[in-house]
DNA sequence: AAAAAAAACAACCGCTTCTGA
DNA sequence: CTCAGAAGCGGTTGTTTTTTT
């Protein structure tokens, strides 16, 4: 068969590249302690690979009688032939009953580019807003669906803008998406502060817990938290054109309607609808946003055409660009248009009945006529639903 | 039906960060 | 403040499963 048929007994070198096998691993291992790195644990006469059913159940019932505690003395402990580490994560990747498993719904998918938009590979921050998604679940999800699909379609996967935009070096939008990319540091940045006072707050509810692990507890730690995110994002939002981050000069409108609300449901916490419109847009073209849509997007190839302009939804928008190969394929004026403003940007087309030439073009001055203040309302869409994104998430937002 | 290739994903490795003494 | 141990994290590997030839 085409498998893999490196045996067992060797290993990569990741930063050589070269592969040793087990003795020379070992005696590398020794190497590093006796250099004053020490190993996490002894790995002498210890389990690695799958995991098996018992030693499944072993470390269940574990866990159920007496939590967790310390990693390092649980396999001892459980009775189990593993390293601590390997035992962490086998029961934050698997055993967890508070994760989900299973095919990733569309919604789950975009809010995943979105916050990859954001955030880049920072796979923990993006579970923080996946509720019941391990971030090895979301990584692997990336780097097997996800990261081709955008490669596909001839969108960088890493910095979510077309590749061919090197072209695009002076003009307004690679000073919006310059803009944009500031305010993705600035909002990661804020991330991964929010992250650290869940777990604060996480730390503080089990503090008076006894150490069986409690899920109830723990899952619902962070709705006692106060909302304080995004006050820095509320504050560029709100200041119009006078306001401005350290180094962006990119700016909202006030008054405008969101774009986006969210819902809590069975399945999937952070469902987007964008306003109005996600309902008929769907039945309109038989999108089903349930389990099984790769098929509905592969069924989409034929059938939706960006000729007609921009849907109301910009969820639809963005399965659009997914499915259809004229997207990618097609080289005329519009198609350069769509190309030339990257994915991210596909995002920010929500509004109506807009059309794919207006898109982008006189975007660096504020409130610059017409077509610059729509754009500038396009961006602010854009973050607001951003802000949702976020400023919903540690409510529902699983303890990590 | 068999072989090969591709896809999927659990698990590992090692570096970084956090925490408590 | 420093240090060591523990845990977190992201990149990568390796095995299994599925699809294609």
């Amino acid at each position: 068969m085409g498998r893999l048929t490196t045996t067992k007994c060797t290993w990569k070198n990741k930063r050589h590249g070269k592969r040793k096998d087990h003795t020379t691993a070992t005696f590398y291992a020794d190497l590093h302690s006796q250099m004053g790195r020490s190993p996490c644990c002894d790995k002498v006469g210890l389990k690695k690979g799958p995991w098996t059913h018992d030693e499944d159940q072993k470390l269940l019932a574990y866990i159920e009688d007496h939590g967790h505690g310390s990693w390092r003395a649980l396999p001892a402990r459980a009775g189990l032939q593993r390293c601590g580490k390997s035992c962490r994560l086998r029961w934050t990747n698997y055993l967890r009953p508070d994760i989900k498993r299973g095919k990733f719904s569309l919604q789950e998918e975009q809010s995943i580019i979105q916050l990859h938009a954001l955030l880049g590979n920072r796979w923990s921050a993006i579970a923080t807003h996946l509720p019941k998604r391990t971030d090895n679940e979301i990584k692997n999800y990336w780097n097997t669906h996800l990261k081709k699909r955008l490669a596909k379609m001839g969108i960088d996967p890493v910095t979510h803008k077309p590749k061919n935009d090197a072209l695009l070096s002076t003009d307004g939008q690679s000073k919006n998406a310059a803009n944009l990319s500031h305010m993705a540091q600035w909002e990661s940045a804020r991330l991964e502060a929010e992250a650290r006072l869940v777990r604060e707050s996480k730390l503080r509810s089990s503090f008076n817990t006894p150490t069986t692990y409690n899920l109830s507890s723990a899952s619902t730690s962070a709705s006692a938290q106060p909302n304080r995110s995004l006050d820095m994002m509320k504050t560029w939002s709100s200041g119009g054109c006078d306001l401005e981050s350290p180094t962006s000069t990119l700016t909202f409108s006030e008054n405008a309607p969101p774009i986006m609300t969210s819902s809590v449901g069975d399945n999937l916490v952070h469902t987007i609808e964008f306003a109005g419109t996600s309902g008929n847009s769907s039945s309109e073209t038989g999108i089903i946003r349930e389990e099984g849509h790769e098929q509905d997007w592969k069924s989409m190839e034929n059938s939706v055409s960006f000729t007609s302009g921009f849907h109301h939804d910009m969820t639809l928008s963005i399965e659009s660009a997914w499915a259809s190969p004229e997207y990618s394929l097609r080289g005329n004026s519009e198609h350069v248009n769509i190309m030339d403003e990257g994915f991210t940007s596909l995002l920010l087309n929500n509004s109506g009945d807009r059309s794919l030439s207006d898109s982008g073009k006189d975007s660096d001055n504020c409130g610059g006529g017409e077509e610059g203040s729509k754009y500038y309302e396009d961006n602010k869409n854009y973050w607001n639903s951003i802000l949702n994104l976020v400023n919903l998430s540690p409510d529902h937002s699983p303890m990590l």
